[in-house]
DNA sequence: TAGGCCATCTGGTCCT
DNA sequence: AGGACCAGATGGCCTA
């Protein structure tokens, strides 16, 4: 009954809602989860518990008298015949003792489901980290880093499977399958590719795509996670945009050469991502400065899982000093590390692919 | 201002 | 009984 009370608002005077209550400790704790993140919760909950030690009397003797007026409703709705009456033992009277610890139950079970979901956003930041687009700045939404992880395991499975390395548009086609249009810009963006040109491939080619034998097509150094910075990606004061001035924008036209007008920097107006290092152990033929260096927050060991198969890039994993590199202890989210510790492998990769 | 995203509360269900 | 998990409800924040 008690509980009924609480989920229907309707059923408590204003001022004495149990959700009131809770909400007021919520948005306190909102501020404080700003202020100081991880000690909010702790203070949020404290607080809570100040509150009930400080509720009024009147507020629980209240709602137990709301409570027996809905069981007096009950009895009348059997009467008339509208609702039969609920099986099972007949509730116990709400006293103030049950009430307080059905608050404490409550809390309890509040701060266990908050710290449950605290761990599994903490489980989607490390999953966002190392999906494709990975940004500091700009995260993916949680059903969007769900769409391009799943995307993101189907397409290095059908690298691992098919043996070959993938083309780089129907690359991106598999990673943007089913996101969100700015996901898809995003994506897109990361790789300098128009996002508007391989979605009306996609569309015409959906069966080639994901055709149980479909293949990606070969070419050499697809995708590569070059570091020169494109026009977009300039860093510096011309670029005020946290993305756009992120110095590793990967640049179609490197890749590819210039192709056409269509890959101007209007089309490509959306947030830029950090370039889509998913092998970012293809070759690097741009000097970096050090404060690239600082900027570069991207992991890399994934890109060495999708060439692992494909000639050349197998390389890494023979050599030794490479696979030092890619130590399981690597394969540790970003910020378990710091920038200096992947460097050295970066540069590493660099010159090995400049041989 | 509507819609998307998110955090939190809440009650129900299942399991130990 | 208590914890884990889930889904619905709610309100806040942000952006187009």
């Amino acid at each position: 009954m008690l509980t009924r009370l609480f989920s229907d608002p309707t059923l408590i005077p204003e001022g004495q809602k149990y959700a009131a209550w809770a909400d007021d400790s919520e948005s306190d704790e909102d501020k404080m989860r700003e202020e100081r993140n991880s000690e909010s919760c702790e203070a949020a909950d404290s607080q809570a518990e100040d509150s009930v030690s400080v509720a009024p009397d009147n507020e629980e003797v209240e709602t137990g008298m709301e409570e027996e007026e809905q069981e007096e409703e009950e009895e009348v709705d059997e009467e008339n015949g509208a609702r039969p009456r609920k099986r099972g033992p007949k509730r116990r009277k709400m006293t103030k003792a049950r009430v307080e610890r059905f608050k404490l139950r409550r809390q309890k079970a509040n701060t266990r489901e908050r710290n449950r979901m605290h761990d599994l956003n903490s489980a989607l930041d490390n999953l966002r980290k190392v999906v494709p687009c990975y940004s500091k700045t700009q995260k993916l939404s949680k059903i969007e880093t769900l769409r391009l992880a799943k995307n993101y395991i189907w397409a290095l499975s059908e690298i691992l499977r098919s043996g070959k390395r993938p083309d780089l548009v129907f690359y991106v086609q598999t990673l943007c399958k089913g996101l969100s249009q700015p996901t898809t810009n995003l994506v897109a963006g990361c790789l300098q590719l128009n996002s508007r040109n391989f979605l009306t491939e996609q569309s015409q080619d959906t069966g080639r795509l994901h055709a149980p034998n479909s293949s990606f097509a070969m070419h050499p150094y697809s995708y590569q996670c070059a570091r020169l910075p494109s026009p977009q990606c300039q860093p510096g004061p011309a670029s005020t945009h946290p993305l756009r001035s992120h110095p590793y924008c990967s640049t179609y036209e490197h890749l590819y050469g210039n192709t056409s007008p269509e890959y101007t920097s209007s089309e490509l107006e959306g947030p830029l991502s950090p370039s889509l290092c998913t092998n970012g152990a293809y070759p690097l033929k741009a000097e970096s400065s050090p404060d690239q260096d600082k900027n570069y927050h991207y992991t890399m060991h994934y890109s060495a899982v999708a060439g692992s198969r494909s000639q050349g890039h197998g390389l890494l994993f023979n050599n030794p000093a490479l696979r030092a590199g890619f130590h399981p202890d690597n394969l540790l989210p970003y910020d378990s590390h710091g920038h200096h510790d992947r460097t050295p492998v970066y540069e590493e990769l660099n010159a090995f692919f400049h041989n």
